[in-house]
DNA sequence: AACCACTGTCTACTACTGTCGTCAGAGCCT
DNA sequence: AGGCTCTGACGACAGTAGTAGACAGTGGTT
């Protein structure tokens, strides 16, 4: 189940279809490449390691395959994130919060959620300091 | 000064030796390598990058030379937060909240962290931000 | 002087990612 | 049939990171 690592642009590009799949191959060109300054090879290349690497499906429609993610896109998002918390902050998260506060830049869109999350933390401590949380939330 | 990015390992060795510097070469070969059956010469490069790139500074000592960071290792990690943000997840930090959220291996202490964080910043959204700004976004 | 251990530099190979040109085939138009 | 356009598959090349062997210099030992 586990999938290979994928690289800014390959996310991004994946990202784009998530958003709209299914889509055709044309049209990611033409809404992703220009502002990029990608040529269509360069999108059709990331497209098919993509396909390669079990992130999309494809299937044929009017004579053209149209790109579907395999995964939800949160999935992997979360997924690229647990990586780089493993392999780039050796495992800590307190780097990111750290950012969070350092960085002021959040939306108040945001800051709503950040609160909501808090709420949510307060109320299910973390497992290890309180094992019967495990048990009652059917983790154990 | 930005400074070139870092790899994963080039970055364990640049924890490592922030935790001990000035350090040899050696003491990082013998430290950091055995663990992970890295070969010295291995060590030595990702040490000889590191320098080129600007993390670390040397300073010859007993005939050898002593490594030392040049940058507080915090912004190093801030940094790296940051360009992962930017690059990776689309300047969106939702998803680090998301993972917060979902991975509860937070201590109580960032727990406790976070909702001063989320005080802080509903009472001062983005104070150093330029007022102007706010206002061309017609948020104010 | 001859030898040896240790240090630092160089060169190199591989895998992955980003980037793109080109080509063969399918379908359509004249 | 001949030509045009779009599509998808390949092959290719450069840059970077991870990995490591080879080598030359330096200084101590015998």
């Amino acid at each position: 189940m586990e999938k290979p690592a994928l690289g800014d642009q390959e996310l991004e590009v994946l990202r784009f279809i998530a958003e709209r799949a299914p889509v055709a191959a044309r049209d990611v060109v033409e809404g992703f490449g220009p502002d990029r300054h990608l040529a269509r090879s360069t999108i059709l290349t990331v497209i098919e390691r993509l396909r390669k690497k079990g992130y999309l499906t494809r299937r044929r429609r009017d004579g053209v395959y149209h790109y579907s993610p395999r995964v939800p896109q949160q999935e992997v998002v979360q997924s690229v994130i647990r990586e780089f918390v493993d392999k780039t902050l050796g495992g800590s998260v307190s780097p990111l919060m750290a950012y969070l506060v350092k960085t002021r830049s959040l939306s108040r869109q945001e800051i709503t959620e950040l609160e909501e999350l808090v709420a949510d933390l307060k109320e299910s401590p973390t497992p290890e300091e309180d094992p019967l949380a495990l048990f009652e939330r059917g983790e154990a």
